[in-house]
DNA sequence: TAGTTTGTTAAAAATTTATTTAACGTTTTT
DNA sequence: AAAAACGTTAAATAAATTTTTAACAAACTA
């Protein structure tokens, strides 16, 4: 190999690797393990990968990739893949960032509505059983503040649920196009 | 006082628990540490609070109670207030959470926006170097097939961007409302 | 000015999280 | 059927984060 495609190589590895470092540092959004942000940002230029792929590449154990790899298909960032005569599993990186963002956001914040509209909900009963039985008005005035402060931010919950099945059905695809071409 | 007007008030005490729980439960997706989560759910059911108040109410230590207020100052889900007369620095909870979300999602993606932008533009001058320069034709498809992968993730990261400047401008309620009324 | 009060910084301790080594179970190959 | 390959689980180690104690600096009080 010549001189300069020696050189070529390497500077294709560099850009790669600029890029691989900038994803990886922002996924901590994501909640993930500086190994899986790594793993993940490696997988995004690649076509699969193995576990002892990944293991070699990243110089890291196996265990190690089998958790980050489990993490990321969880979120599914990564999704396992059939490959024909091989006895290794292989794996590849979902690439298109707006699925990313549509799995892990509407599970996160699916999540959140969900614990958060149940704690209310039973805060609520609580609350309306203090403002039935007590007959101290002070209470009583206390209990409805806090009532009616949960009842208020449901206005939030149901906005945030509003915006989750936006983004599952595409619609806000209508409202804010994904660019010049379509999908 | 009387012995149901003690239970009530035990019985108000439970309800905000519960809500406590699943708030500070649901904000590690904002990145905080547990302490600084249950304060600001505890924060949230108090009109304000000093520092002494909160280390007594959450029974930790004084810097603990610093370090907390002030990553939650960070994220905009505290400010501090002027209380005339008092000495002690006091700090209100952020109760709209509609600005909560939206100060920390739109600071959250724009530096997403801005980390991976800058990298994949940097990356993209290299790999166009290696295209005019290589006169290897396997160097030279590589570096294309890579440069397009960059150019195609741009969509995703400009749409980001859209979607942090309809949060901001407040666009976003008017495809999405938020409920019945108005705010 | 000396003594408090208040909040922060720095160093140490404690806790949690991440990673590795070792062991295991399953499947495949010979 | 024995040996090897593969992935996962479990226990141990290592690393990072969180929390505390102690020391400090600034602002106020007497």
């Amino acid at each position: 190999m010549s001189e300069s495609t020696e050189k070529s190589k390497m500077k294709i590895e560099e850009a790669k690797d600029k890029v691989i470092g900038a994803i990886a540092e922002t996924m901590d959004l994501y909640g993930v393990t500086p190994s899986a942000a790594n793993l993940y940002a490696t997988m995004y230029f690649k076509d699969q990968m193995t576990l002892d792929e990944m293991r070699s590449e990243l110089e890291m154990s196996k265990p190690s990739m089998s958790t980050s790899v489990r993490k990321l298909q969880e979120i599914e960032m990564v999704k396992k893949t059939f490959t024909r005569g091989s006895r290794k599993h292989t794996y590849i990186a979902e690439k298109n960032f707006f699925r990313s963002f549509m799995v892990f956001y509407c599970q996160m914040w699916e999540r959140e509505v969900k614990m958060n509209m149940e704690a209310i909900k039973e805060a609520q009963e609580d609350l309306i059983n203090v403002i039935k039985e007590s007959s101290e008005p002070d209470v009583v005035t206390e209990a409805k503040k806090y009532y009616d402060q949960l009842e208020e931010s449901k206005t939030y919950y149901n906005w945030l649920e509003d915006l989750v099945a936006s983004i599952r059905s595409g619609k806000i695809f209508e409202f804010l196009p994904k660019g010049d071409e379509q999908e």
